[in-house]
DNA sequence: AATGAATGAGGATTCATTCAT
DNA sequence: GATGAATGAATCCTCATTCAT
């Protein structure tokens, strides 16, 4: 029922930026340990790609696909599927963090950052909201750790006493609530929705936009 | 697209192995169509579990097995998958219909009721969040329908111009980030994350319960 | 729709039953790519027997397994029924192209060619007789292209003006007729009977073998 | 697969043409014995009709449906699907009979019979080319009686030793190949090809009609 | 180190058949 | 005698995962 196959990238060997001398062989190149850094990172978005797309069911064969990577560099890179998932997600979570370390770091700007991934990625979304299902639940003891690290780059810029938002508790909490909001067919409605539920919270909200992009 | 074989039985190609159960025992109960209509609710109420349990991609024989039917009954009763969720989703707003069209509604009330399906019902919730995957979709095109009715019930009910949620626009995507707080392994965590949420918007919420429950 | 648990294996729903058949057991061997071309062509070959055994509507899993291969290895190579039907007929229409393009063909030597495949292959026969059942009008469409392919290849060797079958359009009509008469439970039966109905047309008819066999 | 469902008479009570009060009661008049034999004969029609839309693979629940009746009344008339299969072309044979039987019939006459039913039904047609799947096999019997039975009454009226189908056995060939030849995709189409492959044989047709009809 | 074919379990779906009413 | 709901086996099809090359 999933239509991924044909989508997309599809020549698993025509992504690479190899200036070497086209090779007489069949095989691709083996760039060596090179390569494995690069499909990583193409698989890690390719996923977060994927996931948007068709959710956090679809087939690892697409990801793999749209990585231009064959399925066995999927699974060298991550055992199981709950593995992609935690790989997407960890790198939000590190923008996140990196925006709360930044030396000039403030609240607003931090809350920018992360309703930006909150918008971009359907993976991170979808995660606060996974049910116990199975593999899922796998995902989530490590999502528990990330969002415990979520939780800690924002308590060094929480607002003062007086605020509304004023705990750590109240401000995940609201974080849950913007990702509930942003929902929406496209990155444009999405973010809208976010901004006008920061807005509802009464909390001022810094550009949406990746830390340092 | 199969009918040559008589039955199920004695395939030329299962060599064995296939055998009916206990031949000698008696069909499971057949209760005439009276059952029809109780079997309908009892998928219903199975769907409403097992979405819960495993969200909204949970395998339709898992609810047939809860609902104490045969497959075939749950595809008498629900063309596909989404006819289930739909059904599932019917009835939550119907109840928040009912609470608002009741004698002494007020908007406390019908939130209570409200939040009471919000806290009850993954697929309420996991609608909301619906990625584009196929099924999911048509599901979606409903769920905007249902989206509306609920909508249209909290109008009539919408708080005084003064007040921070006085347009219907705003009191749905405060609906919409309740349900992204109302997450957690049990009932009680997402009753207690979804009161938490609607103190923090500076909304007032009667008792959480089911309407006329 | 549904990747929620790993790999088939230990699903909270089945309590048990489906264990893995023997754990200790290795794998089937994995011929590695080489086999492709080779779990083709068998697949081709045992949808040719099972066609001929069972009828056009026998199991693809029927096929995959006198192939000697996963029923997911059948569906790799062809999306659907249809595919798997038009891969038989299109090998039989090849070869009587390919008898039709020899050197010394004759109209009896190619009649020779088609007739076996009409006694050997089921498919072949059936399509004619297609219903509008569902997946067989999709192979309709294909076996139109064919049957103008087969047409296309005779036309080059109309007997003269003077006999009977003249026109390409009466000899098309002749195969259809033959190829009713040739059924039978056996081989044999088959060729004798479509030998008996060339003689009732008064076409002579080469010897029936397949090309180059 | 097969989008039989709701097509064609879809209400079960309303083809009855009693003439009786319309009874005040939700279930249908109970008109004893008349309607049985009214049923077999509705049920009879519509597997003709099915078969000849959806092939002899379609569902028996069409049947029953098409017929206006429940699938419970098809299990009381036919034990099984063979025997559905096998009444529809009882009643082909009988009216051939009938035809041969008649006092001025003649052998034109007769085929003009024959062939009228080879048009109209698919399963006449489709029974000389049943393969040995399963439950055909089971009809292959009472086919081969049939068969028979069709002889026998061309027989009377065999052409004159000169003739090219002088024997009953060639009598019987040419009709196989006829009916190889009565395909297409409405009953004009077959009728047209039909003569055409009489014509091809040299033999003289009457009017093609049902007997008596 | 990478590719992509193969395996095979599991979920989806369809009917043949039974049977309470 | 009739209705039509229920059962459940069988088939279809889709991936997760392994592994020869």
């Amino acid at each position: 029922m999933n239509r991924l196959r044909g989508a997309g990238r599809a020549l698993p060997y025509s992504a690479g930026m190899t200036q070497h001398p086209v090779p007489d062989q069949r095989r691709p190149a083996n760039d060596g340990p090179k390569a494995a850094a690069r499909n990583r990172a193409a698989l890690v978005a390719a996923a977060r790609e994927i996931y948007a797309e068709h959710g956090l069911d679809a087939p690892l064969s697409a990801i793999a696909r749209r990585a231009g990577v064959g399925q066995g560099v999927l699974y060298r890179h991550f055992p199981d599927r709950a593995a992609v998932t935690t790989a997407v997600l960890e790198e939000n979570v590190r923008e996140v963090e990196q925006a709360a370390a930044a030396e000039d770091a403030t609240l607003a700007g931090v809350l920018g950052v992360l309703t930006w991934h909150l918008k971009e990625s359907a993976a991170f979304i979808g995660l606060l909201h996974a049910d116990g299902s199975d593999h899922r639940s796998a995902v989530r003891a490590h999502a528990l750790a990330l969002s415990r690290r979520v939780e800690h780059a924002l308590r060094a810029h929480l607002p003062d006493a007086g605020h509304r938002l004023a705990t750590a508790d109240d401000l995940m909490l609201a974080v849950a609530m913007v990702s509930g909001a942003a929902t929406g067919p496209s990155h444009e409605e999405r973010e809208r929705r976010a901004l006008a539920a920061w807005r509802l919270l009464g909390v001022e909200v810094g550009p949406v936009r990746p830390f340092h992009g």
